[in-house]
DNA sequence: CGTGGACAAATTGTATGCAATCGTGCATGC
DNA sequence: GCATGCACGATTGCATACAATTTGTCCACG
């Protein structure tokens, strides 16, 4: 029974009455980035069930818009479904988060090396300034910061190459992978290597360097990936 | 009003009690492959309005399992969706083709770099059997069957990859183009060129030599994506 | 004659009730 | 003691009714 995902001001009983929505979004809009967010926050850990009946019991609404909000998380990746059965938190393999791993890899590398050849000046500069604000987050020691604006910095390259299906695809793999990889930043040593790593990347890229920009963003994302095999391995 | 999609023995009224399915499928799941499929093939043109109404009524459903069907391709990108509003088939501008077709270079290219190196013996020699089968397709010059096999081909490489979340990623986008990319059959001669294509793809992979597998996929379907534009603008 | 707003029709969004299905536990027979 | 069949409970799958919202249209007004 997942204790989370309760509504902030929630009744002893059925919370009705569900407060004002901005217009132009639905119950399932609303419901599927809550989920969503809960789950790449850790707050859902993989495996857990979600009970449809349950969800919307907690948030005052019909079973029908959990079910499609539980849907299309489940097209996302993000929840398995199986028949007459209640969906879980996705819970990858190790095998399969290896491989998830190693194609965020390559698409990161085509977004950064795309990304170098494409980047207006203006995108260029918001690099730049994105890189040197993630220096003093650094310098600050804030991982929780860090973590924010690290998103932001990669989703600065995925639209960086001026390719909308393959900044698509690599945030929504990113996404996938969030929950597991998000972990590494207690580590403090590692966002110093992590800015390291991107301080390559933005010089090749800010080069027009194609083919280091994607050598440079293909090494991050491997050490990414070094870090959290180490974290599962000493788990 | 799409007068396809339409159940093949529907009586004048309602068409009721759905014939048996098959045991462990929903509704939903037969409706998705069936619209799914209506789509890749072309029945269904991009931009073609999918009114829930109208669909569940054809086939002696309600509106439920419709509705989740067409999410779910929604969520495939096969159809477009806005909030109280028909779906459509997906109707992605010149430039997204262009984008989603790179990508598409990048990702085939990627499985046959891995399937270069990680194919075991059962897969290569049925590579090799596949690719001469289509060299005898090619010689009757039977496009139907070739684009077939060919998708039986290209499937087979991404499963070479060893690499499910790369497979499944590849194909997918391999789907939302299929609509658009299947019509260059039409010319014979093209088979000509495809297969020889294939050729040096499956000679790289043989070879396990990675990178020549990799540029070989991505020059072949850059030579599909070019075809594709020379249809579109003699169109 | 053009423009703004209000109204109506059509379609999706949501709620609720019932049916189907899967897992589980127990009883039963071997 | 173990395998097997059956019945029960829990949860999703589906059907139907109602509500909400968008869009197009028509009319009044500038």
């Amino acid at each position: 029974m997942p204790e989370f995902l309760r509504v902030p001001a929630a009744g002893p009983g059925v919370a009705r009455a569900r407060r004002t929505r901005r217009p132009g979004t639905t119950r399932m809009q609303e419901l599927r980035t809550l989920i969503a967010d809960a789950i790449v926050c850790g707050q859902l850990a993989p495996g857990m069930p979600l009970e449809e009946v349950e969800i919307a019991r907690r948030h005052g609404v019909s079973r029908t818009p959990v079910r499609e909000a539980i849907r299309a998380l489940a097209a996302a990746g993000l929840v398995e479904t199986r028949a007459h059965r209640s969906a879980i938190v996705a819970r990858p393999s190790s095998e399969r988060l290896r491989g998830m791993f190693d194609v965020l890899a390559e698409l990161e590398a085509l977004c950064a090396g795309q990304a170098a050849l494409h980047m207006d000046l203006a995108e260029r500069q918001e690099l730049q300034a994105l890189h040197v604000a993630l220096a003093e987050l650094v310098q600050r020691g804030d991982p929780r910061r860090y973590h924010e604006m690290n998103e932001r910095f990669h989703g600065l390259i995925y639209s960086g190459s001026h390719n909308p299906y393959l900044a698509e695809l690599t945030l929504a793999t990113r996404t996938r992978l969030s929950p597991f990889s998000q972990m590494q930043f207690r580590a403090l040593g590692r966002l110093h290597l992590s800015h390291a790593e991107h301080d390559r990347v933005v010089a090749a890229i800010l080069s027009r360097d194609q083919a280091a920009a994607a050598a440079e963003m293909r090494a991050h994302i491997a050490a990414v990936e070094t870090t959290f095999e180490r974290y599962v391995e000493s788990a």
